[in-house]
RNA sequence: GCGGACGUGGCGGAACGGCAGACGCGCCAGGCUUAGGACCUGGUGGGGGCGACCCCGUGGAGGUUCGAGUCCUCCCGUCCGCACCA
């Protein structure tokens, strides 16, 4: 027999693969279809790191399984190859990000293929390369046209380290999500993505969605849409009267307003400030300025901020309210202003407090004791409304609406709602990336680069280091374009863009990777799209699932999708961790290598541990002494297999049919739920029993083997050719189960007595209660345990337990 | 601060509200072997008993239930998001 050589065999098994298309897909109409997808790597210089294999690992047995069960499985792989890492590698280095970003995908597809996943690459794609960008290019001038992508001069996110303007969602705790470098704000004209015009239908699509509460939880928080009223507050100058709105979801205080606040960027700032308070005020914002976001908004901080000198009307009891400028309110939510609620906001009262400004309490709970309520501290909660004129007395459920009906009928006051939502800045001051196609011309504006002109391509020859000046603008052959429009000499746009750009409709390319007239085909889109199952890391919860999201939906607004979510079931893997327990960091030498455990122990082996590490979505630790189980067991799968060939015996045992049939139901299940651990548990299960009591025939061996497939198809290749198969496993039916035989035929029947385990008996699966209950009672373990205390109720539940409860005398 | 996930042997982890610890690692004993490794067999939560068995055990404290690792309340701890969003 020899022993298992896995090394020769797993590479024999993949060039069988290669040689005979095992996985190639086509569009088949007559065919149930199922499209599994991962999200695609960015091809960094460090290779797969054994957290990509998980997932990986993850949809190649789901597509190796449904093929099997005769589904026609999309499964393709690809690379989101623009970026920053490879361009700041060539920086260093004195290369160019192209041939960087090659040799990374060289090295990524050599890793995927030593692992044996199921990837159709005929449909492999690359979005640096012209011919994928090209229809990103597109796809901007589509959103462009439909008054989606639009160019404005806004305060944004800038990073000075990797100098460029960031997203909001890649901003960290005011800080680069890249390099960590703190986050500045700038002033700067930038190309953006309407959003903010799906924030309540991105909101509304996650109902449907089979994804993790988790993410959608985040994406929710992520959208923030928050209903209030917009209410008016009347200022006065020499000029003349003018409106000062503020936003507030709870109208119900407006009587416990002590002061208004305006943000420092806030245009009425100046209008209000008095001539005896110019000069302090002036001072307050120019150190707000200088203040980066951290700065501002870290909670740590205390709250500043100074009087204006003047004041303005409250909209319903007509009392002057006094005006203050201060930092901790945000120019870029609501009005920019708020009205200041001592009483009833927690951020009001301590600047209250710092201030000495008047504190009014206007709410107060129906019972003061039970809700803890002290004049020491703001009290935010649900109450009865007191000092409120006409509406004293009301609940303040009731006085919101009361409130904001009678400021909408004297027109002081609008319902609406608003989000944390922002624009997607799209603009990157970058090199490696895709053109953003407008070119700029002195008399005709911004001009749109005509369709049959893209690609814009990006030009080899370019001094890409970062200046902050975009370093596109730095080629004079790229920079100098004509104007579509009256054919002068114009400018072209020199910024690239955001790369998930690129990884927003990448899904969608995968459908028909070669359409050369449109992004992707009509029919292959209909026929494939949505994903079926997609899964990927949780960090992308609100960045790439949102503007994918957002992309399905402008695409099926405007007819090039029928569908209008993109992604119906998603999951996460969960990290691996090092043997330490710690996130695995170079810093930390902790990193575990794909390559070197292939190396060992092979591909099966490493699929096989991951998968049986734990939970799919749990964190958990690495521990390369557990990987050994696998390899064992894999080797006794060989052994156990030859031995069975050789005993040529054609009966199988009925206890082992029995759990057979249980198992490929068990496995069959455990993988749609993506419990591959306690899939291949039964599957070690089965073989144990196998072993241990002989009796196996040929075909369990045949039904083992196909179980088997999905989780280590090399050596499930291996063996059916030895059985004498002539094709690949993977062309064979997945196996099915018979759910009379899957069941039990005897259970286990535990007593209990007030609560506890006394007895066990074996009895028929089927038994009737009243045979149970008779079971039950005539056991000497029992009659003992209820030492002649009286029997008040017997509860049976059949095929496991008998539950007796008795009187204690 | 808010939101979420989680807490089970020496370790990774299993358990439709119904036998806690499946499966794997490790460890112990035995077999095979010149020896070691590999492999095979058995054992392995804690405590007690010669023993059949008994008691205690899922972060802590209560509760619901015939019955709680699982459901509810509070507390402690770990991890992950968000964070002055008015």
């Amino acid at each position: 027999m020899g022993r298992y050589d896995f090394k020769e065999v797993e590479v024999r098994w993949q060039d069988y693969w290669d040689e005979n298309d095992t996985y190639a897909t086509t569009e088949d109409p007559s065919r149930k279809k199922l499209y599994v997808l991962d999200m695609f790597p960015y091809p960094s210089g460090d290779g797969l790191h054994v957290g990509h294999p998980e997932g990986y690992t993850a949809t190649d047995i789901i597509s190796r399984k449904r093929r099997m069960e005769g589904w026609n499985v999309l499964h393709p792989m690809g690379w989101d190859a623009f970026g920053l890492p490879a361009e700041n590698f060539a920086i260093k280095r004195g290369v160019h990000p192209k041939g960087i970003t090659r040799q990374n995908i060289r090295n990524f597809r050599r890793q995927l293929r030593m692992l044996g996943f199921s990837y159709d690459w005929s449909r492999e794609i690359d979005t640096s390369d012209p011919a994928y960008y090209r229809w990103t290019q597109w796809l901007f001038l589509f959103l462009y046209r439909k008054g989606l992508a639009y160019k404005k001069k806004a305060p944004v996110n800038w990073c000075e380290s990797c100098r460029t303007v960031l997203a909001n969602e890649q901003v960290l705790d005011g800080r680069c999500e890249r390099c960590s470098h703190e986050v500045t704000q700038k002033d700067l004209e930038q190309w953006f993505f309407r959003v903010t015009d799906y924030a309540d239908r991105l909101l509304e699509g996650l109902d449907g969605l089979d994804w993790p509460e988790r993410i959608k939880l985040m994406q929710q928080n992520w959208i923030g849409r928050s209903e209030g009223v917009e209410i008016v507050f009347r200022g006065e100058d020499a000029d003349g009267g003018f409106d000062v709105p503020v936003f507030t979801t709870r109208p119900d205080t407006l009587f416990g307003v002590t002061y208004v606040v305006l943000a420092p960027e806030h245009p009425a700032v100046s209008r209000l400030t008095a001539a005896d308070r110019r000069e302090e005020v002036e001072g307050y914002l120019r150190a707000a300025r200088t203040k980066t976001d951290l700065q501002r908004t870290g909670l740590e901080q205390e709250k500043t901020g100074v009087p204006l000198g003047s004041t303005l009307v409250h909209p319903l009891s007509g009392e002057p309210v006094p005006v203050w400028t201060a930092d901790y309110v945000l120019g870029s939510y609501g009005t920019g202003a708020v009205m200041g609620v001592p009483a009833h906001d927690e951020r009001d009262y301590s600047f209250a407090q710092r201030y000495g400004l008047p504190i009014s309490f206007v709410i107060r709970p129906e019972d003061e004791a039970v809700a803890g309520f002290t004049e020491g501290a703001a009290y935010t909660g649900a109450g009865i409304l007191s000092g409120s004129g006409e509406f004293d007395g009301l609940g303040s459920e009731e006085a919101k609406d009361r409130i904001a009906a009678a400021l909408v009928d004297c027109s002081l006051g609008e319902r609406k709602t608003n989000y944390h939502l922002r624009d997607w800045l799209i603009s990157r001051q970058r090199y490696w990336g895709a053109p953003i196609p407008i070119v700029y011309c002195d008399r005709c504006g911004e001009q749109p680069v005509p369709e049959e002109q893209l690609p814009v391509l990006l030009p080899d020859d370019v001094d890409f280091r970062p200046t902050g000046e975009s370093p596109l603008a730095r080629s004079e052959d790229f920079h100098r374009a004509t104007c579509p429009e009256c054919g002068q000499a114009a400018r072209r746009e020199s910024d690239t863009m955001d790369t998930f750009v690129d990884s927003s409709w990448y899904f969608l390319r995968f459908t028909s990777p070669h359409e050369g007239e449109r992004p992707f085909s009509d029919h292959a889109v209909n026929y494939w799209c949505p994903v079926d199952v997609y899964v990927g890391g949780a960090e992308h919860a609100v960045l790439h699932l949102l503007y994918a999201r957002f992309f399905t939906k402008v695409l099926c607004d405007h007819g090039l999708l029928p569908f209008e979510e993109p992604f119906l079931r998603l999951r996460n893997p969960g990290l691996i961790l090092g043997e330490n327990g710690e996130k695995m960091s170079k810093s930390k030498g902790n990193v575990i290598n794909p390559d070197d455990v292939v190396d060992r122990y092979g591909a099966d082996v490493m699929r096989l541990y991951e998968m049986f590490m734990g939970d799919f979505e749990d964190a958990k630790p690495w521990d390369t002494r557990g990987i050994v189980g696998l390899r064992r067991f894999l080797d006794r799968v060989w052994t156990t297999v030859h031995d069975t060939v050789h005993e040529r015996r054609e009966t199988v045992s009925p206890e082992l049919e029995r759990l057979l049939h249980r198992t490929v139901k068990k496995v069959t299940e455990d993988i749609e739920d993506f419990k591959f651990n306690t899939a291949i548990s039964a599957l070690m299960i089965l073989l144990n029993e196998w072993t241990r009591v002989g009796g196996g025939d040929r075909g369990l061996l045949s039904v083992y083997l196909r179980l088997l497939a999905p989780f280590a198809p090399h050596l499930a290749e291996e063996l059916w050719r030895l059985i004498g198969h002539e094709s690949s496993i993977f062309q064979a039916d997945w196996p099915a189960w018979d759910e009379t035989l899957a069941a039990e035929e005897e259970v286990e029947v535990v007593v209990q007595v007030n609560g506890k385990v006394r007895d066990r008996f074996l009895a028929p699966a089927g038994t009737d209660e009243d045979e149970l209950k008779r079971r039950a009672r005539e056991s000497d373990k029992v009659k003992n345990a209820l030492q002649g205390g009286k029997i008040k109720k017997v509860i049976v539940v059949r095929g496991r337990l008998v539950s007796i409860v008795a009187s204690r005398d």
